[in-house]
Formats: C-alpha cells, structure tokens, sequence
DNA sequence: GCTGCTGATGTCAGTTGCTGTCATCACTCT
DNA sequence: AGAGTGATGACAGCAACTGACATCAGCAGC
C-alpha cells in the first residue's frame, strides 16, 4: 500500500481550499490544485468526485455521527426530542471554527458551492427523516421534524462563525430550537 | 422584434423536459436539445444559463407571487402567519398537477437537478426572510419561520404530485402546518 | 536478492458544458 | 430602397470530467 507522498488527499483539500480562498472557486483550476498537491489533474478525480466535493470532504460522518446519536435518544423521545439529540451532536463534531469561518465563507461566495451544501444537508434531512420512521414515525411528521432540524442546525452554525459570537455550539442550538417552538407557536 | 420561428424559448423548454425524461439528464445532450427545438447550442445558452436552468424558468415568478402574498398579509399577524399566506399563495400557482409531476420525475432522478431545486428554494426561503425583516421580525425568528414555511411547501407539494392523492394542494399546505405545528409541540 | 503481484499514479485522447467574438440574417422604420 | 436593431449562426477555445492503458513503488514469496 505505499505511496510516493503520503496524504495526497489532504495535500489536495489543503491547497484548493487555499486557492479558493485566495483567488475565488471559479478562477481556481483544477490542475493548479493539483500541481500544488504535486499530483496530477486525474489523480485530484481520483479522489474527488468533482471541483466541488474537495470542501465537503468530512460530511459523511457528520451524517453518521448525527444518525447515532439519534438513534440512541431515549425510546420515549418524541421525534423532535430525538432530532435534537442528533443535532446537538452534530455541531459538537464541528471542532476547528476558524477553518469552518474560512470554508464557510468560501461557499457562501459561489452558488455552485451552496448547492453542494445544500444538497448534503439535504441528504442529512432524509436520512434523519428514515431514521425516525424506523422507530415508527409516521412519514410527514418525520420529514417534517428531520427538516426543521435542518434548519436549527444551519441557523445555529452560521451564528456559530459569526464575527464576536462567543457562545458554544450547543447553546446556539438550544437557543434555535426555542426560537422555533415559539415561532410555530403562533399558528 | 421579429424573429425566424416564434417562441424559441418555449420550445427549448418542451424539447429538453421531452429529451431529459425519455432519456435521462446526462445522457442528454444541450446539442440534441437545440437541434428538436430548431436552433444552434449556442442559441439554447442565450436563453439559459446553463442545461439545469432549463427545467426552472417559472420560478421566478413562484417567487415573486410568493412575496406579494406575503406582503399583503394583515399587519397583526404572527411572522408564520404571514409565510403561510405566502405558501397558499405560491401553491396555487401551480396549476398544471401532470407537467409537475413529470418535472419532479426528471429532477429526482438526477442529484445536479436535486441541488439547483434546493437552491432556488433556498432563494425562495432567504427572500421571505428578508420580507419578514422588513415587517419588524427579528433575523433568526424570520429565518425560521422562513424555513419552516420552505419545508411546508415542499411536503405538500411532494404529496400533491403523488400519485392517488385528490386533495388540493391549499389543502395539504394546511394540513403540513398543522403537522408542524404538532411536531415542534413535542419539544 | 530476485521476481511477481498489487494498488496508486501518470499519460493521453476524447467528449461535453459553456463562453467570447464576429458575421449575418430577418424585420422595422423612415 | 436603405439604414438600423436585435436575434441568430458560425467558429474558436477553455476547462471540467472520463476511459483506457502504461508505469512505478513497495510488498510477499521464493
């Protein structure tokens, strides 16, 4: 199993996330990103499904430690209850802020990138949503709890990486989902 | 104004929803599709931004319909009051059931379709937001109300194109809120 | 120490989405 | 009829991505 350097793949996430940083995602090429792993352009395709997957890297087991967590709420949850459970553990995954302040900003400056974004966190609804169907939720009800998840998760980390924010990940949370009970409360 | 045949557009947009369902997305080419509606590539790309964008041409005008509804909700209503004024809205918009489900089809069979839906309903979601904003909400209540009401529209959209389903679209909007009303209850 | 296997990488050719540039055409107005 | 205008065609070109095949490092067995 040995290789010329080790690590291509980080040596690759490093330097695109640098150059996107730097000179913007659609100046960047990615034979540039390539030529500064040292590798060649195939072998960034060989890693990555595509210019864009590069940042997104780690979102598979942000999934899978979320579902756990999930799935090891107490039996007498409710579906929101075990959502939060997952959600909670999710954004306590995310460890480094400064790095997820600079990719966030990254993407949050290029269409193309927020809809791989959103697509993943697309993913991470539904499979909250089957989740919560496999303890006998019914499908609307999980769906619609898996998807306001969602949206606590997001509202929360974004606060999360906002300038002068100096509370944890987990109360941000906690505030989001307060803020969305009182707000559905107006029906 | 004149040009050669009328309607270019209309026919690019039949041509590829045609070519994108027999076929499949990928396997379609944007050549094929210039060549059914009788005009260049580079005619198609005058017209779209680029081969997903062709399956989204209305949606501009979902939102904006959205919004004016949004709008004219009673100054006395609660901040998901005036999203679900906005969703009925926008789902009465939808007229043609067939064509919808035939859409949704082609863009659940393909993940790159999947993510420009995401992002326009995301477009949808931070514009209602910002509507809120200016009604005196405060930002994170707005974003979630926004979101909220983004996930109601889609469930109900999702099970109005499902097949067997003979209830109205207004109606299952209504019972979506209801669920979700339900569900953050739980919390 | 040599050999053969394995998996990662390089090389190369090719397709396709997409863009810039400029000529050309249909139509309108005077 | 002639000039102007806006849409279209023709063409060249770049970059993302893919398939096929050669090649290389390192390991196992002899």
């Amino acid at each position: 199993m040995g290789r010329w350097e080790p690590d291509a793949q980080g040596r690759l996430r490093g330097a695109a996330l640098e150059l996107y940083a730097h000179q913007g995602f659609e100046q960047t090429t990615v034979a540039e990103i390539a030529a500064r792993a040292g590798v060649t352009e195939r072998t960034f395709f060989r890693y990555f499904a595509d210019k864009r997957e590069v940042l997104f890297a780690g979102s598979e087991q942000l999934q899978v430690e979320t579902l756990a967590a999930l799935a090891a709420a107490p039996a007498s949850s409710s579906a929101i209850e075990a959502v939060a459970f997952g959600i909670e553990r999710a954004v306590s995954v995310l460890a480094d802020r400064e790095y997820s302040r600079q990719r966030s900003k990254v993407i949050a400056a290029n269409p193309s990138l927020q809809e791989r974004e959103l697509l993943k966190l697309a993913g991470l609804g539904a499979a909250m949503s089957a989740a919560l169907q496999q303890r006998g939720v019914p499908p609307l009800t999980a769906r619609l709890a898996a998807e306001a998840g969602v949206s606590v998760f997001t509202s929360a980390f974004d606060r999360w990486t906002a300038d002068g924010e100096s509370r944890t990940s987990v109360e941000l949370v906690r505030e989001s989902f307060a803020e969305l009970r009182t707000v559905t409360a107006g029906l």
